[in-house]
DNA sequence: CTTTAATTTTATCCTTTGGTAAAATATATC
DNA sequence: GATATATTTTACCAAAGGATAAAATTAAAG
């Protein structure tokens, strides 16, 4: 199987309108978005290949032949799913920014990443589940763009240190940290829900982690 | 799809032997023991559903009906995966001992934590393709058996906070952190590679990251 | 209203997949 | 070396799954 020939994410938004394609009747857009969503939840549990378009369509309800008038193939929904959830999983690491101060900033984005495993668990499941299978869709986003923006990134984190605002800590190995426990709560939300009944669409156990990884990590890169 | 009915795992080792059943002719180990690890690189890819019996007799370099000479069917296969998965994940926890320091304890568990995803990163992946599609196996251990012991263990940390050796941090929400940091170099290996090229195989970057994880965790958490 | 275009349904195809039956081959035992 | 047992191979099968064709229905445009 070789999903990504050509490798066809990111992709402009409204790349057809502008080559002229119509679209977007009211029917299109809901349509489109009501078989987004289930498919995110499908491929979340089951990976690109243990979900089915059966599963997917009833989780539409629709009919499989419907829902391949609205996305040609299983891959091309793959690929559209991806794409939404690599926008909304990127947006804020972009968003850290030298300028201000390593308690401020980093203190926002495990804001933002905790935020989104709330939010959108299943899409976090849908990129564990991608990356684990070896990411044979977003590689090249990996070892490209995601690769540059780290970097960009790791640097800003070097900054800190250096000024002597942050430990001395691997600014690596602290993004990846910032990764792991965040999304450990979207990914293994199953496994929380087993061990404590809890799950963070509770509030009051959503700004409990919150604090509390933030307490932990804070403490242990803080000067 | 039930998987899972009367919840087989765990099973005593050796308990067909004892019901009088014949067994381990030198080909039965060797054969099981190459379909396991087959099984387990397959199914860390691909989860239950996205694997094929196919796939796992390929790579264990035999024919699909000659596999299910050994194991009678998929699901059996999968159970006996994740039988041994979950012996060697539950291990170092049960480990923990409160008469010891905190700092060596918590210490000695993160580095077994990170030992395991070096040793068994796939094994790592197919536990956490379980837990993502909802842990139609697993659940019940999770429940029953996983929830005991963390609920044990949690006792341990909180007495470490009563008598002044560890600062004031949520038990369970620790436990988590360190799950969620050392299962993420095992999970989202891929990705660590596309980032920095390396992997915990490398036993240099191995130890840079154990160290690096344990600097700031244990910083965040002792007083 | 009609006419045209968009959407949905029904019927169907081909491949993959988990699994079985039975024949063939290898291994162990006496 | 003959006999019984264990292992492997070959040939299949039925169901599931991705996909297509074409008919039927619904919505939009004039």
């Amino acid at each position: 199987m070789t999903l990504n020939q050509g490798f066809p994410l990111p992709a402009e938004p409204d790349a057809d309108q502008a080559a002229g394609k119509r679209r977007d009747s009211r029917i299109q857009v809901r349509n489109r978005e009501k078989i987004l969503e289930a498919a995110t939840e499908i491929f979340s549990m089951y990976g690109y290949r243990g979900a089915t378009l059966d599963q997917i369509a009833e989780k539409a309800a629709m009919s499989k032949p419907n829902l391949l008038y609205y996305f040609s193939s299983k891959q091309e929904l793959y690929l559209a799913v991806l794409r939404d959830i690599l926008e909304i999983w990127l947006q804020p690491l972009k968003e850290l920014d030298e300028r201000e101060s390593p308690e401020r900033e980093i203190s926002a984005y495990i804001d933002q990443k905790i935020r989104f495993s709330q939010l959108y668990p299943t899409a976090s499941r849908v990129f564990a589940n991608e990356i684990a299978a070896g990411a044979p869709v977003l590689k090249p986003v990996l070892d490209s763009y995601l690769r540059d923006i780290v970097k960009k990134k790791a640097r800003v984190i070097r900054k800190w240190v250096k000024r002597g605002e942050l430990a001395d800590v691997d600014p690596y190995h602290l993004i990846m940290m910032i990764w792991a426990v965040t999304q450990h709560y979207a990914d293994f939300a199953v496994q929380i829900d087993s061990l404590l009944g809890k799950s963070l669409d509770d509030e009051k156990f959503y700004n409990q982690t919150r604090k509390h990884i933030k307490r932990i990590l804070m403490r242990g890169i803080l000067k």
